[in-house]
DNA sequence: CGAGCGTTTGAGGTTGCTCAACCCGAGTGG
DNA sequence: CCACTCGGGTTGAGCAACCTCAAACGCTCG
């Protein structure tokens, strides 16, 4: 796989941290110069409007990559979501060791990410519940595990994330368990019924 | 500008080729072996649900370019919302004519696309008004014009790229007709008050 | 055991959708 | 030259979905 490759040839031009819940990890503006990770936990990215209102644009699992921007700073600010390790590499540090085949990496790296903003769109295109049980399919293939999922961020974080309010999330969650499709224990959900969800999301 | 250093190098291996209004340009599931440059009109892509229910996820105008795929496929329909003049490049012919920046020009376009599909995602969190006016401040920024924009979609295109009825879009046009923000005019719109515009989407 | 955050639940209000009618301009054919 | 049609656009009334505000609940961690 090339994320193994890439990571195998450049691990040494890293450096890994720590860090804790809810900080900071890079700043929406400053000079882009990281390409970040994760290697355990889970971060966010979000964009700050100017009236004051926050918006999460992505969150990110483990063994999944952030770093490619349009402009030369960072377009959203990346925050730890729960306790988590990242490895982050200087831009660079890729560039002046770069083989001939280091920008395709990185090409498909960003190609993940659009992919990535595209899904994003077309979740937000639909009804609140279409919302939730696609941000459930979501988490479920990317934690590579159809029976249970782990929710790191908050119910807020998801409600922001979809753009609804905490109360409909947890509404819609709610209706989801009536109706026998999922079963939730803090955050760790249980899908189940998968064909109804997704049929629901289809 | 790196699009036009592309460009230049590159037009002897592209085609250019001509669409009447609502042609299929490619298809989703298709191999995805093209790049595309907009030379004149204007191109939409889109995605169709397994439900029947279309959504339009990005309109392109002179200059732009689409074509970086995640996959080896098309993951959306391209297709023509005027009549149109388009350039496109073979990805085979790219790579075989690689020099070793080319896939950094590529890379920008891919980047490009991702802060695209970031504004858009940022767009369907917000409110049916903030949308059409993000969507208005958008199309005249990359019109490069602060007076005048042009629709070249119909209303029910807008509607559908911001998750809106065409009513509600009608209806929003017209309430900032009332405020005198905007004038209308068939498919050409005036902004007449760019700071209250601008205001009502920070 | 208390404090505080995160979550759930309920009642009522607002936004944007649905359904329906109507208007307008561009083609088309008599 | 007018009548008809058709796609696109506007307008209005009623309704459903989702939000707001408010209260209560339950972990978790001092």
């Amino acid at each position: 796989m090339m994320q193994e490759l890439f990571e195998k040839n450049l691990t040494h031009l890293g450096t890994p941290t720590w860090y804790s819940r809810n900080e900071e990890i890079f700043v929406e503006g400053e000079l882009a110069t990281g390409i970040f990770k994760i290697k355990s936990g889970c971060m966010r990215t979000a964009t700050v409007l100017s009236d004051g209102r926050r918006h999460i644009l992505s969150f990110y699992l483990p063994g999944e990559f952030y770093g490619l921007e349009a402009g030369r700073v960072y377009s959203v600010t990346g925050e730890s979501v729960t306790r988590c390790k990242i490895h982050m590499f200087r831009k660079n540090a890729l560039f002046e060791a770069a083989d001939d085949k280091i920008a395709m990496r990185l090409l498909m790296i960003a190609a993940s990410e659009l992919s990535r903003a595209q899904k994003h769109s077309l979740l937000l295109l639909r009804g609140a519940k279409e919302r939730v049980v696609g941000f459930l399919l979501d988490m479920a293939e990317r934690q590579n595990n159809w029976q249970q999922v782990d929710l790191p961020m908050t119910r807020g974080d998801i409600a922001n994330y979809l753009g609804l309010t905490t109360e409909t999330v947890s509404r819609m969650f709610g209706r989801l368990e009536d109706s026998a499709a999922i079963a939730i224990e803090r955050r760790r959900v249980t899908l189940c019924d998968l064909p109804a969800l997704k049929e629901m999301y289809k």
